[in-house]
DNA sequence: ATTGCTGTTTACAAAACAGTAAACTAGAAT
DNA sequence: ATTCTAGTTTACTGTTTTGTAAACAGCAAT
């Protein structure tokens, strides 16, 4: 079908995509250039609109790429975190909270979804909390799906917080920008997550 | 001094900031358009660099702002909650969270904090550690300080997921949009921090 | 071999935007 | 009353950036 750089609309839309995504991370949802996309990816810049029929349409199509990457990631964590012996359960968990807002993928999805990319975020979100729902299960048979509902909502608003300014709150909290701060944090908040009984979140205002 | 609109330049500049802090909350960081804020508070767009040199002098001085009037509304309301009886606690630390990331204020910080006007978060930072350490030891006098910090952290993170996508995140998980919603998390999460025994959080890696 | 299809490029249009320059305005100081 | 000062405005410059138009390039089908 196409002729010079790539043999079919598909690859010459994945390299876009690979350039664009490399770029979001560092400038952010409104400082992504079409131009320097282009240069990227090595092509004109009108060959990208198109492909795409405008920036938006970039933009939205690479939220969708990039929310569908990440929530396969994570689930795919949590599954490992169901199989893994209740003895190894915390590294396992620690790993699904690493893995879920590390580098460039999670900042490169919260950025596009600042741009207003947020199409399938509904349904992840829905996957994402029955998974962690069976994980707390296996720790806590009586862990209620509300309890569950709200921990999720908490790590997520917490995983968004870490990818946005992460860094220079961590540094104005006096954690030293090792990796070992952040892997430690990470390890406590999983070993929280998983001593905490389901009682103990049952609050006055449980059943609601 | 001045001649027309205002009479002093601190008028002025206090004009245009405000115009500015509301212009941010809708459109971003990287969206604030100098032309927009001189529109709003209704003089040439020129005058704003002449006051804060550029957009960039503009935007420190809203962050500087912004930041300090967070930061005070915060430690305020964490006094309030010291001050309170035991049986109002709760209700009070709920005001603080809600007070932290509330509306448009919050909203501003952040976006502010991404555009770079971070000058004065450390020291921010600390004041509020310090105050909430001695809340929680209200509650449990053997909280370690390290235990206090990381949840500080784990709110801090949470306030910035809220603020950046907090809506779209809460609709995906399916709290409805109403005040009601919003108001019982802030509620179960602070019920939950002032249930917390220090004990249950110190985990396998404590005294690092 | 000619025709058609489609990915790609060059050249251009149009708008948005930050910042500059010079003039204007009105109170303050003398 | 004149001069000085500083906030303010109008007009303009130059750059950046998205998007358009038309031509080009190479494979496929007839």
């Amino acid at each position: 079908m196409a002729r010079k750089n790539h043999d079919t609309p598909e690859q010459a839309k994945q390299a876009i995509l690979d350039a664009a995504e490399s770029i979001i991370v560092d400038v952010g949802p409104a400082g992504l250039r079409i131009s320097a996309v282009a240069k990227k990816a090595g092509m004109a810049h009108p060959n990208i609109i198109h492909h795409f029929g405008s920036r938006e349409g970039l933009i939205k199509a690479l939220g969708e790429r990039v929310g569908a990457r990440a929530t396969q990631r994570i689930t795919l964590a949590i599954d490992e975190a169901l199989q893994a012996p209740s003895e190894q359960r915390v590294a396992a968990l620690s790993r699904v909270l690493e893995t879920s807002y590390k580098g460039d993928e999670g900042r490169a999805a919260v950025w596009l979804h600042l741009s207003g990319a947020q199409s399938t975020l509904r349904s992840n979100m829905e996957r994402i909390v029955g998974l962690s729902h069976q994980l707390r299960q296996t720790v806590d048979p009586t862990a209620s799906k509300e309890n569950t509902n709200r921990l999720v909502l908490l790590i997520t608003l917490a995983m968004v917080g870490e990818v946005v300014s992460g860094d220079s709150i961590k540094d104005a909290l006096g954690y030293s920008d090792s990796e070992d701060g952040r892997a430690h944090f990470k390890q406590w908040l999983a070993e929280i997550l998983l001593t905490l009984e389901d009682h103990q979140l049952n609050t006055s205002l449980s059943n609601n």
